[in-house]
DNA sequence: CTCCAATGTATACACCGTCAACACCAATTA
DNA sequence: TAATTGGTGTTGACGGTGTATACATTGGAG
């Protein structure tokens, strides 16, 4: 965002700990971030990184924010003018599982409760927004072509995400990995999101899953 | 669980530091929730509380057991065996939406990453599982009766819990505090249960979402 | 060239989780 | 009954944390 060129004393000590911040999250998780543990890292006294950032608050607000631009990124490029509404959301739905089972710990850092006051960081929500805001303009498509539920995208958008969401949250917890399932796990990421999106459907086509015994 | 009557020094300074950790939690959250801060609470010295809990995660844990099993008491109340399934899924959803509305702080002990290896709680996984069995079975009437999707009731149960839980989260993290609903927020809430639920309907009734303005 | 504001440092405070050594005491055993 | 034992609580310490405050340095604007 702010590429702010090579500085002062250390040259843009700045981005120097974002990316710190970034890699120790990536490696050891948020829990174990620590200002003085990025400060010793890159090599500058305790207190340095609050030239930059107001507090640890703060820091992780900026690393959110990174997230979500990633994740729009992604979004965006799973979105193909010419396809149905509802192949592209089952193709965003599935990069953005993806997304967020390759970056577990960036995830958390969105979503989780270790930022407090999100309010307070505009530029985090609107970041946050703008991937919604693909959701709900396939909604509107979709609604548009007779194909959905009209009447509110917002709504519609909004079960959509919190499918998406919800399913991701409980991967990254830990709540599939000793359960068993009837299907190889990424068959089971396509029926979540193709059963779920179901519920959009003015007249959802019948399906069953009958399914080999694994 | 286990009732220790009148004890030794203290009289079960087990239980009372759980009941001071869970109410630190209501108060000021899991974040602010410090060992030496229930001992203080309960007016022992800093290293008590660990001969009765091995560490700050086992603790934890145990109130995560707890909140699991409150959890699965108002959802098994919301569940009439005459009532059919699909309305004791929109039942057990919206009472499982308000318990996290009404004790953000425990769910988030629940479902947020601060308990750290999960799989080696293995009651509190089962509290959880028991939780999850309600939905199990109130699908696998659903599918019996030619209502829902046939084939795999888990599947089917998984997409409401995620459903649910996603909408949970969202709520709990402040996603929904500046957005404009274009309804009141409890209308919002039975709406997205309405329709997410559809999503097992192997033939959903055509509903509108045609709004009053507000 | 001087000075200022931005940047980095040293020091300190008040916390935290947890370990090790010790003190107490109710209940079991000799 | 007396000795012992194991569960319980305390003291003190170690190494970590976030961050406030006061000070030092320095690059670039005047």
């Amino acid at each position: 965002m702010t590429i702010e060129t090579a500085n002062y004393h250390h040259g843009n000590l700045r981005l120097a700990l974002l990316d710190a911040a970034i890699d120790q999250i990536k490696e050891h998780g948020v829990e174990k971030l620590s200002m003085r543990g990025i400060a010793r890292i890159v090599g500058v006294s305790q207190t340095a990184p609050y030239r930059h950032f107001e507090d640890k608050n703060h820091l992780l607000a900026e690393v959110a924010t990174q997230a979500f631009s990633e994740l729009y990124d992604i979004s965006i490029d799973a979105v193909k003018p010419n396809e149905s509404p509802i192949n592209n959301i089952h193709a965003t739905g599935l990069v953005y599982l993806q997304y967020a089972i390759d970056n577990p710990e960036k995830y958390r850092v969105i979503f989780g409760s270790r930022i407090q006051n999100r309010q307070s960081y505009p530029s985090m929500i609107e970041a946050g927004e703008k991937s919604f805001q693909i959701l709900i303009d396939q909604v509107e498509r979709g609604i548009e072509a007779g194909d959905f539920i009209p009447g509110c995208a917002l709504i519609l958008a909004n079960t959509l995400w919190t499918q998406v969401h919800g399913a991701a949250s409980l991967i990254l917890d830990g709540f599939y990995i000793d359960r068993e399932l009837p299907m190889p796990f990424d068959d089971f990421l396509k029926a979540q999101i193709m059963i779920g999106s179901r519920a959009l459907l003015l007249n959802p086509p019948p399906i069953s899953l009958n399914l080999p015994k694994k």
